[in-house]
RNA sequence: GUUCCGGUAGCUCAGUAGGAUAGAGCAACAGCCUCCUAAGCUGUAGGUCAAGGGUUCGAAUCCCUUCCGGAACGCCA
């Protein structure tokens, strides 16, 4: 049931009468005040700067022109040009048949036409343990996979592993520190060392399997596998804890032991988007959009970053991925220009990768901002947050921001499990459904799930509710093609809000046998819509609170 | 200095095709449990959309300038 394209049609159709052939593009919105109507469109304001006529002659005369319609009550013309049209809203009740047919998969659409996207999210180097940043990127990167992938689009969620750089040394000289100094030396973690906690346990376990061995050999090699593996192992299952599942975890180091790095530069340097300045490979990337050009290969002959992420990235292409999206930390806005040109230059279309930028999150305690350190390895990690708030509240808080916004995350709030916590009332109205069926199972109560026929859901609660469930397709294609995971949430507030205001104007099991089960049956779509919403952000619909 | 992001109700945030009287949640205030879960419902109050200028029938939205906050500007990653 696609409402908007009705009144589209229609318009259309008036247009056609009026002897017209071409017009702008028909918008059709919904006013924020529900006596502008249900629906509007200001074609006819637009019309008027091409007709040269007043636009409230124009409205006249289309609506005149329309042919009648019984899912509408009523078509106006209002000033200073729109047309309103109100919906019979006893048509929305043809959704519950839509909701219990489809199920799970109400919501499903084809939009997304089975392209190959590749989300990278999170990619945090396996030196440390996950923090809140690398949380809000995880709850956002995984909501927008599950979006899109409800909308038609073939996701692949990845995951980069930096476990071939510079960072990789810096952690082996770490453990080294650690293990020394677990062995007694008295030496100090360079201000530039990994200083979290989780390094000084690996250090410990490496002196309970190996003693002092280390002090006597070179232990590099030991570090570095031991390190990378227990780190990572780590992340993936805290990820799988925050319900995060990657399908793809690449390792930078193929990259180099596959020789695609190597390929990769004298691809470029065939391509002839290369020269050599200073003892130094340039890369014109000022070509393509880039205030300057940059270094892939230093005059020591080490790589630049930029070079196997070049590399990654024509990989990524070179897999059959149609749209490659990554998801950063906005404190990487500047590196964006210079991927994107090098995606170009090894084959990428110009829109091949579109990055989201996540800005910070401000962490508050106590009212006050609490800095994350490197230096000292203090940080709130993904597993504090988890053990301390839950994961269904982390998850649904950062889905409701959208992505690029500056957020603040106040732990006490977070922490308070009061209904400031918005995500209990989504779930408390998932709970409710759940019990009111329950109970009427115990009455014996069976509705047919098969009814079509809603005549006596007559009430303005009721019919308002149906409205919001007709809204969800809708909203998950927009949420998909814009890259908006919030609206889900956003949704998910309305629906529960629709619910709770029907919920205590009637109640549903009464002595009206027929006006029981129909309720019955809405409540079933109601609790599969919100199941399926609540899915998107991968937030729990609880059965009961 | 340059670039990017933000500035909207007391607080946290929506407003992503330029539309009508700018919204939601929380907090505040006033009501509502003999009744399927009160983590709920109903109502009230709350705004110079940072400031100024411009574009047009119409601007929170587009353009310019300024102010404030965050971030990035490397042959680091």
């Amino acid at each position: 049931m696609q409402i908007d394209m009705m009144i589209k049609t229609l318009i259309e159709t008036a247009l056609k009468q009026a002897q017209l052939d071409t017009w702008p593009d028909i918008e059709i919105e919904v006013p924020n005040d529900t006596t502008n109507g249900d629906y509007a469109t200001n074609i006819a304001m637009k019309l008027a700067r091409v007709l040269r006529r007043a636009p409230l002659a124009i409205a006249e005369s289309l609506v005149a022109n329309m042919p009648d319609n019984p899912a509408f009550k009523h078509i106006e013309v209002a000033r200073p040009g729109f047309i309103n049209f109100y919906v019979d809203k006893r048509i929305y009740r043809d959704v519950i048949g839509e909701v219990l047919q489809a199920g799970a998969d109400f919501g499903a659409s084809t939009i997304g036409a089975d392209r190959r996207v590749n989300i990278e999210f999170v990619s945090a180097n396996p030196t440390g343990s996950l923090h809140i940043g690398h949380a809000r990127g995880a709850a956002a990167g995984d909501a927008l996979a599950r979006i899109m992938q409800k909308a038609g689009f073939n996701v692949t969620r990845e995951y980069y592993v930096n476990d071939g750089g510079n960072q990789i040394n810096q952690l082996v000289r770490s453990i080294d520190v650690r293990y020394r100094q677990a062995l007694g030396e008295t030496i100090t973690m360079p201000e530039d060392g990994y200083h979290g906690p989780e390094i000084i346990v690996l250090a410990k376990q490496l002196v309970a399997d190996h003693g002092d061995r280390f002090l006597h050999e070179d232990g590099g090699e030991q570090f570095r596998q031991f390190g990378v593996n227990h780190l990572l192992a780590a992340l993936r299952a805290d990820l799988e804890t925050f319900r995060v599942h990657f399908d793809v975890w690449f390792s930078e180091a193929t990259l180099y032991e596959n020789k695609t790095v190597e390929a990769t530069i004298e691809q470029l340097k065939a391509s002839g988007h290369t020269y050599e300045e200073e003892g130094a490979l340039w890369l014109k990337t000022s070509h393509y959009g880039d205030e300057k050009d940059r270094v892939i290969v230093k005059s020591d002959g080490s790589y630049t970053y930029l070079l196997p992420d070049i590399a990654y990235h024509a990989d990524k292409l070179s897999r059959g991925f149609e749209q490659l999206i990554d998801i950063l930390g906005s404190d990487h806005h500047g590196y964006v220009p210079r991927l994107k040109a090098a995606i170009q230059m090894v084959g990428g279309g110009e829109n091949a990768l579109e990055v989201e930028l996540l800005q910070m999150v401000k962490v508050l305690q106590n009212g006050e901002e609490l800095k994350m350190s490197k230096r000292s390895g203090k940080a709130i990690t993904l597993r504090d947050l988890i053990d301390e708030v839950g994961v269904d509240p982390i998850r649904y808080f950062f889905a409701m921001r959208s992505l690029n916004t500056h957020m603040e995350l106040d732990l006490d709030l977070a922490l308070k499990e009061s209904n400031e916590n918005p995500v209990f009332y989504a779930q408390y109205a998932h709970a409710r459904i759940a019990s009111i069926l329950r109970n009427a199972a115990e009455k014996s109560l069976k509705p047919n799930l098969n009814r079509r026929q809603f005549e006596t859901l007559q009430s303005d609660k009721a019919l308002e509710l149906l409205a919001v469930l007709v809204d969800y397709p809708l909203t998950v294609e927009l949420a998909a093609s814009k890259r908006l995971p919030h609206k889900i949430t956003q949704y998910i507030q309305r629906l529960a809000q629709a619910f709770h205001t029907f919920y205590a104007s009637e109640t549903v099991i009464s002595e009206d046998a027929e006006a029981t089960e129909e309720r019955l049956v809405m409540l079933h779509a109601v609790k599969t819509v919100m199941q399926n919403a609540l899915e998107l952000v991968g937030v729990e619909a609880k059965e009961r609170m």
